[in-house]
Formats: C-alpha cells, structure tokens, sequence
DNA sequence: CTCTGTGAAATTTTTCACAGCG
DNA sequence: CGCTGTGAAAAATTTCACAGAG
C-alpha cells in the first residue's frame, strides 16, 4: 500500500504519512509502498499491544458493570483480572469473565495477577480512598472514570476520564453551526 | 490575575497565555491582569456552557443506566430529557430524573424536548439502526459508546468514545517505563 | 512601576519536490 | 517506472521583548 493510499484513507497529507513512518524505521519498498501486515506489527509493537495488560476495576455499580462487559478491553490486550466491590451483597456476583471479589482481598490479587492498572469506577466519594488502596497493592497506572479528582503519589500515572468532555465538543460543533457569528477563528 | 500566574498554573509559557486570550478580545487591565470572573464568562459563552442542551440516552444498559445517573453531565449543562430502550421489559423504569421510554417514542421526544444530541448506549450489533433513527427524529449530533463505526448523512456530527482508548495511553506510559529502549521519541 | 497586547524572532510542524532504490 | 525517504521550503505555532496603558 502506498504512502498515497494511505494518506487518502487517514486523510492526511502524504509526505506526512512517509516522514512520520520513517521514524519507525524503514519499512517502505521504493516503487511498491508498505506492506500493511509488517507495518501493523510494529506500530502494535510500539504501542504495547504486543503485551497483554492485566486490570482491575474498583467499583461493581452501572459503570463497573458496563466495563467489565466491555469487548473492546479484550480486542485491544487488556484483561478484566479481578472486579472489586466493598458492598459484601455484591461481593460474588458474575462480573463477565470474573467474579466479584471485596475490596479487601486487593493487595493479593494485584500481586498474584500482577495487575499493574486500576480502573476507578466508584461514585465520586469513594475515589480517593480507593486511589489509596490501589497504590497500596502496587498498582502502578489508575484510569479514573469518578468526577472527582484524586492526589496519589508521583509515581503513578492518572488518567481521569470526564464523559461530559465528548458531549461538551458536540455541543460546541452545534453552537458554531446554528451560530456562525460566535466563531473564535 | 497575570498572565504570569495563570501560566504557573496551567503549565504553559506567559507569553502564549497572553495571545491565546487576546483572541477571546480585551480583558486584561495593563499593570493588573485579568479579571478571574470576566474571563470565565467569556470563555463559558465561546464554549457554549451559558446555553443548556437537552440529550437522548438510547439504551437502557448497564452503561445507559450508568450514563442517566451521571452527575457530571448536569453540571455542564446537559440535561438528560430522556432515555429509550426497545426493551419493553425496560420501558417504565426509572432511569435517573427520568423513565424509560419505548425507543419508538424517539420522534415525539426529540421534537418536543428539542432534543438536538442522541447518546448511543447499545451493543454494537445495534449502533447502525439506532443512529438511522436517531437522524430520522431530526437528532443533530451523536456521541457513539458502541464499539462500532456508524454512518450517518454528512449534515450529523459523530463522536466516538473508546473506553479502550485511555487504557491504551496508560499502558503506553508503563511500557515507557518498563523498556525506555523501546521508546519512539 | 507592573503587566498587557502584539510585532518580530525563534522554533516546530507540515508540505514540497526530487534523488535514487527496487 | 513508481514510490520511498529526506533535504529544503513553506507554513504554523510559540516565545521573546518591548511600547505603552493604567
């Protein structure tokens, strides 16, 4: 596939496409293009998805529930290796391909499963103290989907996902539209 | 507040805080700064956060479910006017501030809430049909949780969330860290 | 005297255009 | 030949630095 082809199916401009993979290495073949299967390997490669990720989500409510179910988590290397809940009522429940366990039994499952990501999906309240307890186990990367903003040591990285952020981007995409005279540039 | 400070704060240079707010028009006061209050009116109103936007939810789900209760959306100005299922076992239950209602009923809804963005909650297999419907209610813009590619009429804007998305960013700093060989630049 | 708003300079990113490989 | 890889040119973005407002 030619640099062109590509260039036309991201649509971004061709010299683009070239300069940006020759700093992949060289992978082109002058007067064929790039074989996609080679060019796919090493962008998984660099990306981490080569490498399966374990994870474990904090939080059995709507949103814990939704995410263990979640196909894309699979298809892109991550694995749903434990869901936790301090709710005993919860505690047992079928959580897709596991099974709930309580917050407590945390530092052993992120050891024995060397879970290195923890994903929060508690009510806002709860984030912090269970951004603690994640970093007590060792998890070493939090994604946080609680509105509320939690402190944890340097070392680890967070994430914070807000879903009204998407909605706010559509909203100012009609704005522009139904008001062109609003426009910042 | 200087540009000075707000610089500090958000970690960017003084100077392009100064000529990014210069775009938004005259606010500072030379020898002063910028009036904290003023500015977050003004950026509010280029954001379209002074207008409230009415939103449909379809699918009553694990993560329709999560999404009706979500506090964050309210707090950016958007109302959750209803949330449909083609589920009848659904229909009538009480999804946040609202209840569900027959996704058959989508027509009525958007025309009498003056609902101008659809929220896609459903399995995959179901994004293409509910986005058709979606744009046959008259439904401006889409945010699609359904980890499939819709298409719609030029006119209609879409957005994509991918919850694997932002695991994938995490995992790209751990690998970073684990392999800094491997890294790109 | 302080801090904005902004030309001009510096830097970064993107695109062009072409030598040269297969 | 066709298409990559890449210097060089063009464009865009960011930073500097300072005139001048308050």
């Amino acid at each position: 596939m030619s640099s062109e082809s590509l260039a036309e199916l991201t649509g971004v401009n061709a010299a683009k496409v070239r300069k940006d993979l020759s700093h992949l290495g060289t992978f082109g073949t002058r007067g064929v293009g790039y074989d996609v299967r080679q060019l796919l390997h090493r962008i998984s490669q660099i990306l981490g998805l080569t490498k399966d990720w374990e994870v474990v989500i904090v939080g059995f409510g709507n949103l814990g529930a939704a995410l263990s179910g979640y196909r894309g988590f699979a298809e892109r290397g991550f694995r749903v290796a434990a869901v936790v809940d301090n709710d005993p009522g919860k505690v047992g429940r079928k959580a897709g391909p596991v099974k709930v366990t309580h917050l407590d039994e945390l530092p052993e499952l992120v050891a024995t499963s060397d879970i290195k990501i923890g994903i929060i999906a508690t009510p806002a309240r709860a984030a912090q103290e269970v951004a603690d307890r994640l970093v007590g186990a060792g998890v070493r990367s939090i994604l946080n989907f609680a509105p509320a903003v939690i402190n944890v040591p340097e070392a680890v990285w967070v994430r914070k996902v807000d879903l009204s952020t998407e909605l706010q981007i559509l909203s100012f995409h009609l704005q522009a539209v139904e008001d062109p005279s609003g426009r910042v540039s």
